[in-house]
DNA sequence: CCAATCCATAAGTGTATACTTATATGTTGG
DNA sequence: CCAACATATAAGTATACACTTATGGATTGG
């Protein structure tokens, strides 16, 4: 199967660049949240997080979860593996701790 | 030892959302090259790649070696260890959660 | 020497980004 | 049914970014 244009990481990597998109990633991280939670704790406007939801979205970081007028969201675990095949990738001089982690990940998936 | 204010991993992402400097980065970690050499390959101009050079320096990603008047540029591999350390991070949020869940399911098996 | 080479920086430009306020769409409670 | 709520999208704006050409500083070969 013909791997993804690499056009998916420049979208994590997009994603990731921006520190209140990674608070809010690491927020739903913990547990899904409506748009109107996630606002609490943060100093911009509801728009505004829907925007970074939505480029979370796209990146492949955060999926949701429609119930009525509310709106889930939560982080995709499965989001990073680019992340972390382009790290794997990248060099191998990080293999063992490469490993490691793909250890966590794979406990994750079962 | 103060551990960096996550200002790096900003750094860190934002270098790597470029395509363009990805690919500079990947060619370093082959080994090390001029900025005259980096050029052949890439359609950009040599303050393009000196410019991309800048940002991969500021992020940890690379350093250099002078020569004269030549300038060797290759990969820090220690500069994605902060990128690693977030993924980690992360993760680890996930983790907790299915941690959780399971004493959750414990409890209700008793 | 000094002209050519290597590289960085300056300055300018078009586009993208991150935000805002305003508004549109859909949903629920009363 | 309708007013309040939840969210998304539209439109505008200020800043950041990725590039360009022009230029400056440093170094070397001939």
């Amino acid at each position: 199967m013909e791997s993804q244009p690499a056009v998916i990481e420049t979208e994590i990597f997009r994603a990731l660049a921006d520190p209140t998109r990674r608070a809010v990633l690491e927020r739903l991280g913990k547990g899904e949240q409506t748009v109107t939670e996630l606002r609490t704790g943060f100093a911009v406007s509801q728009p505004a997080i829907s925007q970074h939801l939505a480029a979370l979205r796209r990146a492949g970081l955060v999926c949701e979860r429609r119930a009525g007028r509310h709106v889930y969201y939560r982080a995709d675990p499965a989001g990073i593996a680019p992340l972390i095949g382009w790290i794997e990738r990248y060099q191998s001089f990080w293999r063992d701790r490469l490993e490691r982690l793909k250890d966590v990940l794979q406990e994750m998936d079962e």
